[in-house]
DNA sequence: ATCTTAAGCTGACGATCGTTCTCTAAAGAC
DNA sequence: GTCTTTAGAGAACGATCGTCAGCTTAAGAT
């Protein structure tokens, strides 16, 4: 019982290259990105450190990948989720109610995983803070767009202050987050829900000036 | 060149204690807490590492001690800078501004430790995650009772929803935490305490039903 | 002046970190 | 068929992690 099983195959070495980095997202997701382990992802997927490391080269490399598909299935999920939606307060609803969702997830995961990493880099340099502030330059580009669009049909007031609200609106998702993993608020989608409606919803009375 | 300099007295003993400890808080507000390091702690205060985890025994009382210290200057600042102001609207308005000037901070030193902190340990169960969780307690107890002081005074409609209202106060705080230390937008302040007043100010008309 | 206490250094410990060799065997090209 | 490529295992590397056993030396008590 000398050597185990070299199996390789391009095919089959993608789809390891996917499960490494699907188990990375849940071991970052507990004790961060930079907690991540080559030794513990390994022995997670019954595999060597070499092997691991060998689809990216680098830890840093690995953390990167492991970001861009967070950021990609976060995409396809939430502003993918809002497309059949009329542009404006509609879809930028049903955009930030699916968002809400996708951090209520399951019994197994739980939480924006981007949210959290936006957290852990915001004071450290290098290309993975970067690679962060692109995905939420892009989404707060995303968000802003669809509150311009809401206010030119009419939806909000046209004296709205579109980059206060893409503010006040980022921070209910923060709630929502910080709700769900930390305080466990069984209540936490409904309230984030219900900030959403009341800064979106045209009975939003603004100032009235 | 044997020995070096083994000072000690009780009085020095404890100022070192503070050195150390001040130093970690500044150390843990880029790394995280989790990424503090004993060695890296004992370099930068010119230590050895036996003399720096001497005063505590374990790097996770360190870390206690750090996150005890860091509740401490939050409750001298903030609600602290508010006690003089009247109960209720007065008072949790000037605590919010104090909070936010405390995480614009100055060129040494920006954001709120324990919010990131908070983000940090929400999914890692432990003796830090409680002191945490207890410390935020603390704190939304104190935010929900100068609201229904407030509600009780008619600064506040009878019927509003304080939970809701605690908890979207709470986005606004996040938000700017992140608007400073993560895309350091200069107008975070500006947009947090507008959004802070929004949600305050009698003129609020919070639906009219 | 003597004794006790304790702050802090030196040095080492086992463990684990990320990385890099070497080696294997199967996959794909020819 | 042979030949090249490569996924992955195995083992080791230097570095660093947290911790602890001694030692030195000054402070505080008697």
């Amino acid at each position: 019982m000398s050597g185990m099983s070299p199996r390789k195959s391009v095919v089959e070495a993608a789809a390891t290259r996917t499960r490494i980095i699907e188990r990375a997202l849940t071991l970052g997701s507990v004790d961060g990105l930079e907690g991540l382990t080559i030794g513990h992802l390994a022995t997670d997927l019954g595999m060597s450190k070499a092997g691991v490391i060998g689809h990216f080269g680098t830890k840093e490399a690995l953390q990167l990948a492991v970001v861009d598909e967070a950021v990609e299935r976060f995409r396809l999920r939430v502003p993918g989720h809002a497309l059949g939606a009329r542009p404006g307060i509609e879809r930028l609803t049903r955009a930030f109610e699916e968002w809400i969702d996708y951090m209520t997830g399951d019994e197994e995961h739980r939480g924006c995983f981007l949210t959290s990493v936006a957290m852990e880099y915001d004071e450290r340099p290098g290309p993975i803070r970067d690679a962060i502030l692109t995905a939420l330059s892009r989404w707060s580009d995303y968000v802003t767009a669809e509150l311009n669009e809401a206010v030119k049909a009419g939806e909000l007031p046209h004296n709205t202050d579109v980059p206060q609200l893409t503010f006040e609106l980022g921070g209910i998702a923060l709630a929502v987050q910080q709700a769900i993993l930390l305080t466990r608020d069984p209540t936490a989608a409904t309230r984030g829900r219900q900030a959403i409606h009341r800064l979106l919803d045209h009975t939003n009375t603004h100032g009235g000036d």
